[in-house]
RNA sequence: CGGAGCGUAGUGUAAUGGCAGCACGAGUCCUUCGGGAGGAUUUAGCCCGAGUUCGAAUCUCGGCGCUCCGACCA
């Protein structure tokens, strides 16, 4: 992408109503544009990235399993009645349909819509375990929106939804689900801490949740620094300084982002809506669920809050919105231009995403400053200084210094990685 | 939903009852040419409504909006 051609614009300063730092750099960097209070709009950058997080969660569902499919926004508000969550206002935001004139649920969660699914397809033993997710958008009626992208009140959601013909089987597949979320979180530059936390009206048991320590976050946690125990500050009876029942570290508590959240259901809601299935032995009975939520919206929130430093964002790798920024440095010379397209033309070839700041009007010190700010991983630089030097500047976002680099083993040392 | 703060060009800020100004951005021209360059020139603004006043960005009331703290967060 040629950056004389992208739609983006950087900002000196962030607007000054704006204190959470995600929103401070993510709309700084040109990615998100802000509509209203916990509502935003993804520009061509912020889009890429939002999209290769849900592609990275894509993956992993499916590896595990997992079949994706697309409930819809607008639910019927029968559903809602059975289970009795419409009348609790537990957030769904009612909606009236234009003209028709009745009410119906603006998709705040899918666990009544999924229910209703799988009661009709589940019939058997033969037609579990099953695994369905979507990824959505969702509405809630928070009250108060905060923190930039970390909570909003509309979101992108991964969820997914389990069933089980035993409880044995569930157990196996939420640990299989803990796992691959740990996975997802960690390529995302986050490192997340698994914490039990209340059933919130879903359980009697903790449900858990994946929290990233994050001075912005608005959770806090008790946690052992080896991860062998967490609970969220809410419900947990032990305190800082205490000792770690497995492995004697010393206890901390720490704010944190709450980034996934997943529940073992068990029968509440194939209870309500009257989900079952014919077991081996031929009796009758309630399919076991799981619910599993994740935030591509969040985790890109998150991803910017956590990584980052005084000159702007460090995109981990894999949800960067190109790998490689590549700038023409400012040059009466025709030549440098001309390497530049060049190498530009050679990295696209070789099928390397990159964003080239072919800006002729610009300094090369506002190039890289903004380039800093956007926080692509890798720099490129082409300049009258490398065209002398027959090479190729590279710097990591990450690292302070810049090398020199041949040309030849530039595209080694790139397709390398 | 309770509490606090704030609403002035695209962004950041000044003017505290008397001609709305500055910086950045954006446009044009010249110079500069590796860490948001310099000069010239142009562009663009008082959240909405009512009230007080000769006169309101400024004071009063109401509304709307944003941020933060708290409650809430299925």
């Amino acid at each position: 992408m040629r950056q004389s051609q992208l739609f983006y614009k950087t900002f000196r300063e962030a607007p000054k109503d704006e204190e959470s730092l995600n929103a401070k750099l993510l709309i700084r960097a040109g990615f998100i544009h802000k509509e209203m209070s916990g509502v935003w709009s993804y520009l061509p950058l912020g889009l890429i990235v939002l999209r290769k997080i849900e592609e990275t969660i894509r993956e992993e569902m499916n590896k595990i399993g997992g079949q994706e499919i697309f409930m819809s926004v607008l639910q019927p508000k029968d559903l809602w009645i059975k289970t009795g969550r419409w009348s609790k206002g537990v957030g769904e935001i009612m909606y009236k349909c234009q003209g028709v004139g009745k009410e119906v649920g603006l998709g705040s969660t899918h666990e009544e819509m999924i229910t209703d699914i799988a009661r009709k397809f589940i019939q058997s033993s033969e037609d579990l375990p099953l695994y369905l997710y979507q990824i959505q958008t969702k509405f809630r009626k928070e009250l108060r929106a905060k923190s930039g992208l970390l909570r909003g009140r509309e979101f992108g959601m991964k969820d997914l939804y389990s069933f089980h013909a035993s409880e044995k089987d569930f157990k196996k597949y939420y640990e299989t689900v803990k796992k691959s979320y740990l996975k997802i979180i960690k390529k995302f530059g986050l490192n997340a801490i698994i914490t039990e936390a209340s059933g919130a009206g879903f359980t009697k048991e903790y449900t858990h949740e994946f929290q990233v320590l994050a001075d912005n976050g608005e959770d806090t946690i008790i946690f052992c620094p080896k991860k062998d125990f967490s609970q969220n500050k809410e419900i947990t009876k032990l305190k800082a300084g205490q000792k770690c029942k497995k492995c004697k570290s010393i206890l901390k508590e720490g704010k944190s982002i709450e980034v996934a959240n997943i529940f073992p259901l068990g029968t509440k809601y194939s209870k309500a809506m009257g989900a079952y299935f014919i077991d081996k032995d031929g009796k009758k009975k309630l399919i076991i669920m799981g619910s599993y939520g994740l935030g591509p919206s969040r985790l890109m929130g998150a991803a910017a809050e956590v990584n980052n430093d005084k000159k702007g964002i460090i995109w981990p790798e894999r949800i960067a919105p190109y790998q490689i920024h590549l700038i023409l440095a400012k040059s009466q010379n025709s030549k440098v231009k001309k390497e530049a397209e060049s190498l530009y033309e050679n990295l696209q070839k070789e099928g390397l995403e990159v964003l080239y700041d072919d800006r002729i009007g610009k300094s090369t010190g506002e190039k890289l400053v903004e380039a800093d700010l956007i926080g692509i991983p890798i720099r490129l630089v082409v300049s009258e200084k490398t065209l002398a030097k027959d090479s190729i500047e590279l710097k990591k976002r990450s690292e302070k210094e810049a090398r020199f680099i041949k040309k030849k083993e530039l595209l080694l040392f790139l397709k390398s990685k």
